[in-house]
DNA sequence: TTGTATTGTGAGAACGTTCGCACATCGAGC
DNA sequence: GCTCGATGTGCGAACGTTCTCACAATACAA
């Protein structure tokens, strides 16, 4: 059954039924080259009545290039990679792209794996979430083997491609500020902070402090740190190490946990700001079984906006990260570069909104 | 920069440095037929130094495998479709296999244009969730061209491809029924039912009811009305069409307008059963929006599971459907197929799970 | 008439693999 | 000694396109 493909109808076959070379077919039906109108007409005739369907393996054997995108995501299925991704095939779509896509589950071997794949496959472009900010030495190669790379969401130290980020630190440290004018002093940061290399969260908090760090190769959980520690600096609050709620690993039932630590120490804070999604959750759920009144016993913000924070109690502000639009913003990119761009590496940092929800108010 | 590829080394290469011919070195770096154990060595270590890296679509040409599976979802935004999405993609890695993704938004024409885009670059198979159980012309084609198909989620009526879905009927019918267990009679359903060709929501039940209707082919929203109407009947509680809720579109608006439309009933239900994540979260918005308290006012049952379900007031209770174990089986029948199983067309149904978490009670 | 540009067509070589076949070597069994 | 199977290797033809030529026909200016 699955051996007969009656499918199989060459190029060959049409310009034989044509009466024409198969050079002159290809011609007509690649849209390249001369070719009359009336044989123009008669290969397609030809085609259609043979259901021919060119082969893009064989077109893209020869022609170097397969019109597909590589997508390495962390994980499809969470909310912030599958819309990143719907962003990405819209764009590739359009442009009669296709997409072929991994995950990497934050794992280097998976990435390299992947990638591997990926170029195996012949894959005009590569749009990646790097796992590692340092260790990329099989980015590198492919980029330098002439295959293209966007990053998103982070970015390879000294990788010379381009990249699609957002200003977390900025976003973060506007938000802190907010809470601050509010009145507030102990706020709590909800945040994964699970990879970085260089020391703990002291030595971090030292180095922002002294200006010895650069943010942009950061992971966003450390560069939204980063816009916390600036906003207390700025305005002259000490840090208390306690508040600062290092969950570790990108889990919920982790973020519950430590959410739950925070809302019981003694000196219980009076703003909450969540580092992304799935802290917010492990944050609401921790509230709620506590019965915790927001914004009257605490203030909140969080980043990344997922859909029930619009419409169940308690509802929080948030930093929405414009994401279908950074899959877009990346898929254009490397369609630039597929068509030839070769200008220097180009970073595009987009903006992001606070939605107010009413979730701060002045401290009690 | 992009033009040189000095990524382009070819086994031809790596023959010469090894001293072989191109077909030895294949027959090492491919795996197929014999080498001495010295010549595999040599072939290796030419390979390894020269970087060489296999160009897939040359030998998907020549054996007419791709290794890469072509997916046809709705909308990979979606929970449900990225869920499915994940378990294809787990199993295909697994298996060596790539995932070649697109969105049909569950518009025909675009489905057609994907499954012609998929069949071009010679995927292997094709897992889809077909946007049409009737006007399927374009899956019978590429059946009959040897193609293998899985469907997911929905199936298109006689075509004799594998498929994969849930009982949503039975499921549907047992959490209705468990309503009526708890005293409800007034029980209204909240549901998308956009596309049914042969008639009205009356034709409908009249059909359920005559028994003259087959569900395996219904669109899950359908087939969850039909399990609906199904409870009533064995409960021999007439139907009451103001409590059926068409929403007609897949909207969280929609949903939401619709469900305020119920609950300002005059004669309220005090039941509300959801047929999909969307259609809860709409009225979820309702229902929060309207100050009703759960389940002393109205008690409820959602079909799907999402996250925030769980930790966020009101809790609902809801019937769980196994998406990732979907798309694992879809991705499983696929790679059976691919391995050349010419069995007869096969239908997995998985179970599904009813969790309960407190939104039902007795009626007030 | 000749030259030259424009338009149209076909032959045959790519592209980088795998595959069928021929052939060579080796040991074992008779 | 011979045949036979198992093991190992290379040659050249696929696979289905596109691409580079060569060349033919036509048209128009010199």
């Amino acid at each position: 059954m699955a051996e007969k493909r009656t499918d199989k109808v060459t190029i060959t076959e049409v310009a034989l039924l044509a009466g024409v070379s198969t050079a002159t077919a290809g011609r007509v039906l690649g849209g390249y080259g001369y070719a009359s109108e009336e044989i123009k007409k008669r290969v397609k005739a030809s085609a259609e009545r043979l259901g021919y369907r060119p082969n893009l393996l064989a077109r893209g054997l020869i022609t170097g290039k397969t019109r597909t995108i590589g997508v390495v995501a962390g994980d499809i299925q969470s909310p912030f990679y599958s819309s990143i991704l719907r962003g990405i095939a819209d764009v590739a779509r359009a442009e009669g792209f296709g997409v072929l896509l991994t995950n990497s589950d934050e794992l280097l071997a998976r990435e390299l794996e992947a990638v591997q794949l990926l170029l195996e496959k012949q894959v005009d472009g590569l749009i990646v979430a790097p796992c590692d900010t340092e260790r990329s030495d099989h980015l590198r190669r492919a980029l330098k083997g002439g295959c293209p790379i966007v990053q998103f969401d982070r970015m390879v130290k000294g990788l010379g491609a381009d990249a699609v980020t957002v200003d977390n630190r900025k976003a973060s440290r506007e938000a802190i500020s907010s809470l601050i004018d509010a009145g507030h002093r102990r706020i709590a940061i909800l945040a994964e902070l699970e990879r970085w290399d260089s020391g703990d969260i002291s030595s971090f908090i030292a180095r922002v402090t002294a200006r010895s760090i650069e943010p942009t190769t950061l992971f966003p959980s450390w560069q939204r740190l980063f816009g916390y520690v600036e906003a207390h600096l700025s305005a002259g609050i000490d840090l208390d190490r306690a508040l600062i709620g290092r969950v570790g690993a990108y889990s919920l039932e982790a973020a519950r946990l430590q959410a739950l630590h925070l809302l019981r120490l003694p000196d219980r804070p009076t703003g909450l700001f969540t580092a992304d999604g799935l802290m917010t959750a492990g944050a609401v759920d921790a509230i709620t079984s506590l019965g915790v009144q927001i914004p009257d016993q605490l203030s909140m913000i969080g980043f990344d906006d997922l859909d029930w924070m619009s419409f169940l109690k308690p509802q929080i502000t948030a930093v929405v990260q414009p994401v279908t639009a950074m899959g877009q913003t990346a898929a254009r990119l490397m369609l630039e570069r597929i068509a030839g761009s070769d200008s220097p590496p180009r970073h595009v940092t987009l903006e992001l909104a606070l939605t107010r929800r009413g979730s701060v108010s002045k401290p009690a």
